[in-house]
DNA sequence: CTATTATTTAACATATTCATTAATTAACAT
DNA sequence: ATGTTAATTAATGAATATGTTAAATAATAG
């Protein structure tokens, strides 16, 4: 993550460490305090809030104050836009993954054989 | 991204930064070399190079030689496992959303009108 | 062999991330 | 008031990320 970034970045930087995927699934079981999230983890209190401040500001969960516990709620709608971003090209990238293997396959059996006469594939590259 | 990453991390740090995904979202429309892909952008060709090997680490492509051009082509694979990790906690978190939406609710108009009773909701959080 | 083109690696600077411990704030209980 | 509990902020440090320019590598062209 970068200094003003977009929605969606900072959406993928906060779910790309696993700590905080962690910290989701749990909160996916029901709402927490910081307490009740920070208690599985080895790291500190201090570092927990940072993750959840993290999350927060992400807007992938709310914090809301109940007397002196900050109970944490998910918030889906940024997920479902990351979920979108990736479903959008997945597809794209499905259909030219089929290529890619028959590309692949082409490649091997060219190299696996050498003693064949390599065919030459310089023109195709400009 | 931090030290030892799991797949998933990878792939999710790998996705949060903008060129990248920009990157990604041109290799959708086709394989390109790393000069075509830094053709629209204004970092210089090393940072392109870098942000490729970013990708190709993570797994999202692969990088091709042909003559004296890399090629860029896309691995679909690592994006469907990022996919599958939103959607298994996504319909979650949107029950859970549900809920929290009829809080928010009742919450502002809690707030809003000051002057009419104000409905005690302290006993539903324990 | 030398020049050109395509791309990467090296060296470096800067910013961000993520952790820690110590101190602070806030709410509650006695 | 004072102490306890819950959580955050402050201060600090180490590792990582990202960009730059300059040099190195690799393949092609003449």
């Amino acid at each position: 993550m970068q200094h003003a970034t977009d929605p969606l970045s900072t959406t993928f930087a906060a779910l790309s460490d696993p700590t905080r995927r962690a910290i989701l699934a749990r909160l996916a079981e029901g709402p927490a305090t910081v307490g009740e999230l920070a208690e599985p983890f080895t790291i500190s209190a201090p570092a927990v809030s940072r993750h959840l401040k993290v999350l927060e500001h992400a807007k992938l969960i709310q914090r809301i104050k109940e007397a002196q516990w900050r109970r944490c709620r998910l918030e889906p709608e940024r997920l479902q836009q990351a979920a979108q971003w990736i479903e959008r090209y997945r597809h794209f990238w499905e259909a030219q993954f089929d290529s890619l293997a028959e590309f692949i396959e082409a490649f091997k059996k060219q190299n696996d054989s050498g003693e064949e006469e390599p065919h030459d594939d310089s023109n195709r590259t400009s």
